[in-house]
RNA sequence: GCCCGAGUGGCGGAAUUGGUAGACGCACGGGACUUAAAAUCCCGAGUGGGAAACCACGUGCCGGUUCGACCCCGGCCUCGGGCACCA
């Protein structure tokens, strides 16, 4: 049924066809493999590779569109562009999926890899394939394991028994950065508190330096720094310490608050304080042992509870002195207190302090106030609230009438001249836990000798190979504890027998380095050349989800820096610019009585089971539990991998959410093929004529003149959206003005004006070269069949004419009083003057000005008149 | 509670440096083509008033700066996100 026009083009684009094919050609020219010249300006573009579930999903078809646009783009302006993909392939869900379907998780990985890399495929995306890595390789696992050993012989790792986090529906130990509101990131079972022995790695040996890079990282967004800040969380202030009466020991605090020391009334120590069981008084110890087992019983229940809890606490019958007054000072046990921030001890200042008023309420404890706000002084009786602002200093000996910020400083100084204390600083960050009670992952190779200890795997023995036979229970301790013929084996130091780890990594260490491997992705020497690194990093434009945004980007940055250290290159970070892509969302249905619904269960507003009224209007992020989801590759089947990019990069700006919507694919669908009879039903036209060029080119008037400038003024705001401001809403849009313009202008091009063609050509040319990033098939169809041979992604970006740009005259709005009144069409190079006299005969202008005095008269060139009149 | 971010037509969104608010698209209405429909092409459209020209109002709310404010400043409201006994 195709009508054909004489040229031979259908008027339909068959996307089915025209892409498969474009797909085979990239792939057999191997189109987007980056070679090995380390000249020339680089562009190392990342989209965060995926773990291999088995299909691709909304969020993944948004991402690599994006990332797509800008390694097609930067092709086309001749960067050297590395466009690299692989696969996070480590982790729970092939275990699980293991359990429950009985296949290998190696199996199910690598089945899944397959099946993504088609669905890859399809989208036309401009990977260099030869690249590819998947972190469950030996290839791969073997220098993960490499690095970890370096990083032990550095000091950077090590082993210690510690309370850790616990998810029971995992199984496994999880990193402080995985436990969100107390719940398991990937499972949201609640965390436990277990006692084991774990690896971790020393992140906090980076703290300062990650937290002070934040600050020179202009190119991420600053959410997302913030978050990192926050994470860190630096506190400066002081250590003091309070000697114990009746013994030599010390109790070292932490305080930020060094201003308040004269205000201690009391010492709260944590439940876990290593001190607590040596200074409890005899008399008190029944008591103080209850209270610390009750915490420890309700820590194991619920750690998610820690909101609005009341203060307790426990006199444990010690005293301290306050290293300044001397008094003698109280020693309590108290619930809020963490052992795991500062030295697990605080000074306790109820005036000053929201947490330690709460308690010293509880337990009738006096307040002392040492800071007055200014002008008023503070009656203890009469406070419902710590005051925590700044003041003036009062009961604070010598200090009195300094502002609390001097004496800060002045108390902390004397501190350090008596001995009793130092300025210090403080993180919230604790180190990273690695090991995880998990088949598959990356086994930790350490052997443990019962006469050499731990002993590290020697490089040369790498990789440590995870054994295929294995039970899978989902339960008890790590799955290689089940497989004799990996534990037992032969102390490298002794030869004598010795026990493997039987730990695997966190999959967060295979994916905190994986953009170096990429840059020599083959080498069986070494994890990736140090030269290829000092010319390919960092990584120029890095887009993923913002939910890594404290766990895989702080831990990449830590790799970065540490791995630095060790001499494998020199660079500080390892993503320039960082773009973080909105979800991608829908409208939810949902049943009162069976849920959610798929919304072919609901017709007319009815529950299809039930026939009561469902909600809508609610747009959440797709999900299988929510019944939201849209499955990319029916959408590709149906309109075609440019629809679906374009629509997904139309349809909001990259940060922000997108509302999926299938009208709006359908619009997007409708350009393409607008875009295609362009061409189709001009071809007769187009194909006679060469481009319009300035310099051989006749000069031209109207029409002609107009569509030229139209074409050049696309050019140039569609380059800067794509490279400036990553708008690639706005830049579609102005390509969809040039196609509307000329639709527009294509009735009054008729062959007998020389130069129509031409420009028609230019114009035609500059469309399906703009889109290219963003449409790639129907680009190089088009451009194919406009009659070049070579393709579009070796061909040079559009650059716009500057002369074409310039007009004869320009509109400008002629305001009155502030309001807009009129419009005026003036020369575009007229003076102020010109312009003013203009305006004085203009008649709209005349007829609100009549009768009333001019107090000003505000020009600004090519723009804008306003008129002040009264 | 603290820290970010965002509020613009029926909807997604645009307005790049303080200078035509609503580009582009969706949905909607009208027309052309067609026996008809689909597809396509063209036209219309912020709200209110008016036959129209045109006028008034209009970017969450209140106020300010300015010849001029979606944009800058001050104070609120709502929504989204992050952190949350961090001493």
């Amino acid at each position: 049924m195709d009508s054909r026009d004489r040229a031979g083009m259908s008027d339909r684009y068959e996307h089915a066809e025209i892409e498969a094919r474009w797909q085979s050609v990239w792939d057999e020219r191997k189109a987007f493999a980056t070679n090995g010249d380390k000249t020339g300006e680089k562009y190392y573009v990342l989209e965060m590779f995926p773990y291999p579930s088995g299909k691709i999903h909304m969020g993944h078809v948004r991402n690599y569109s994006i990332g797509d646009v800008l390694s097609r783009f930067f092709m086309m302006r001749g960067k050297n562009v590395l466009h690299p993909m692989g696969w996070d392939s480590f982790g729970l869900p092939a275990e699980n999926a293991a359990i429950q379907n009985g296949t290998h998780p190696a199996r199910w990985t690598y089945d899944n890899i397959a099946n993504m890399k088609i669905q890859l495929r399809r989208m036309g995306l401009s990977y260099d394939w030869s690249r590819e890595v998947a972190t469950c390789t030996p290839e791969y696992y073997r220098w993960s394991q490499w690095l970890f050993l370096k990083l032990y012989e550095k000091g950077l790792a090590y082993k210690k028994r510690s309370s850790v986090n616990w998810c029971p529906g995992c199984s496994t130990v999880l990193a402080n950065e995985q436990v969100e509101d107390g719940q398991c990131w990937r499972c949201s079972s609640i965390v436990e508190m277990k006692e084991l022995d774990q690896w971790f790695f020393r992140i906090t040996a980076y703290a300062e330096e990650l937290l002070s890079s934040t600050y020179d990282l202009p190119g991420w967004p600053e959410k997302v720094l913030v978050m990192q800040r926050n994470w860190i969380g630096r506190s400066t202030g002081a250590e003091v310490d309070f000697s114990v009466e009746g013994s030599d020991e010390k109790i070292s605090i932490f305080t930020t608050r060094p201003d308040t020391l004269y205000g201690v009334t009391f010492l709260s120590l944590a439940a876990e304080h290593p001190l607590l069981e040596k200074i409890t008084a005899v008399e008190k110890k029944v008591e103080v042992e209850a209270f610390v087992t009750k915490l420890r019983k309700e820590a194991k229940d619920a750690k998610a509870a820690t909101d609005d809890l009341v203060k307790e606490g426990v006199f444990t019958g010690a005293y301290c002195t306050n290293p300044l007054t001397l008094e003698r000072v109280p020693v309590y046990v108290a619930n809020f207190v963490l052992m795991g921030y500062g030295t697990g001890a605080v000074m306790a200042v109820p005036a000053h302090d929201q947490r330690d008023f709460e308690f010293a309420k509880a337990y009738a404890l006096p307040l002392r106030i040492v800071i007055n706000p200014p002008g008023i002084t503070l009656d203890p009786s009469q406070m419902d609230c710590a005051y925590l602002d700044d003041g003036v200093m009062t009961g604070s000996g010598s200090f009195d009438g300094l502002t609390n910020t001097e004496a800060k400083e002045g108390i902390t100084d004397l501190l350090e001249k008596r001995g009793t204390g130092k300025r210090s600083i403080n993180y919230r960050l604790r180190d990273w836990g690695i090991s995880r009670q998990r088949y598959w992952g990356c086994p930790i190779p350490v052997i443990y000798c019962s006469g050499c200890g731990t002993v590290p795997v020697p490089l040369d023995s790498l990789p440590v190979v995870l054994p295929e036979n294995v039970t899978l229970t989902g339960k008890g301790l790590s799955p290689l504890e089940s497989a004799p013929d990996f534990v037992n084996t032969a102390c490298p130091v002794c030869s004598g027998p010795a026990r493997r780890e039987t730990d695997t990594m966190d999959t967060f260490v295979d994916s905190s380095w994986y953009f170096l491997r990429y840059l020599s992705p083959a080498s069986t020497t070494e994890p990736f050349d140090k030269e290829s690194a000092s010319y390919w990093m960092p990584v120029d434009q890095y887009i993923g989800g913002v939910e890594h945004a404290v766990m895989h980007l702080l831990y990449a940055r830590f790799f970065t820096k540490a791995l630095r250290d060790l001499g494998l290159h020199s660079c500080d970070e390892p993503f320039r610019n960082l773009l973080t892509q909105g979800m991608v969302c829908k409208e939810i249905v949902k049943c009162p009585e069976h849920g959610f619904l798929y919304p072919e269960e609901a017709k007319d507003g009815l529950c299809v089971h039930c026939s009561k009224p469902v909600q809508t209007g609610s747009v959440e992020k797709m999900s299988k539990s929510k019944k939201n989801v849209i499955d990319p590759d029916r959408i590709i089947k149906e309109y075609g991998a440019d629809t679906t990019r374009l629509f997904s990069l139309f349809a909001a700006p990259p940060e922000k959410d997108l509302d999926w919507s299938d009208d709006g694919v359908e619009g997007s669908y409708r350009f393409i093929g607008r875009v295609w009879r362009l061409v189709a039903e001009n071809m007769e036209m187009l194909s006679g004529a060469s481009p319009y060029s300035a310099s051989t080119g006749e000069s031209l008037a109207g029409v002609l003149k107009d569509l030229r400038y139209m074409t050049h003024k696309t050019i140039d705001r569609v380059t800067q959206d794509i490279e400036k401001r990553f708008h690639f809403n706005t830049a579609i849009s102005a390509i969809m003005q040039l196609v509307n313009a000329i639709y527009q202008a294509r009735p009054s091009l008729t062959p007998d004006q020389p130069e129509a063609a031409k420009v028609l050509r230019e114009a035609v040319e500059a469309v399906v070269l703009l889109l290219a990033p963003f449409a790639p098939h129907l680009s190089e169809e088009l451009w194919m069949r406009l009659g070049s041979h070579v393709p579009v992604y070796e061909t040079a970006w559009p650059r716009a004419d500057l002369e074409a740009l310039i007009q004869d005259s320009v509109v400008i709005m002629i305001q009155i009083n502030g309001k807009l009144r009129s419009k005026l069409t003036v020369p575009a190079d007229a003076s102020e003057d010109m312009v003013r006299s203009m305006v004085e005969l203009d008649e709209k202008t005349l007829e609100w000005t009549k009768g009333k005095t001019m107090k000003k008269f505000v020009y600004v060139p090519g723009k804008i008149v306003n008129m002040v009149v009264a």
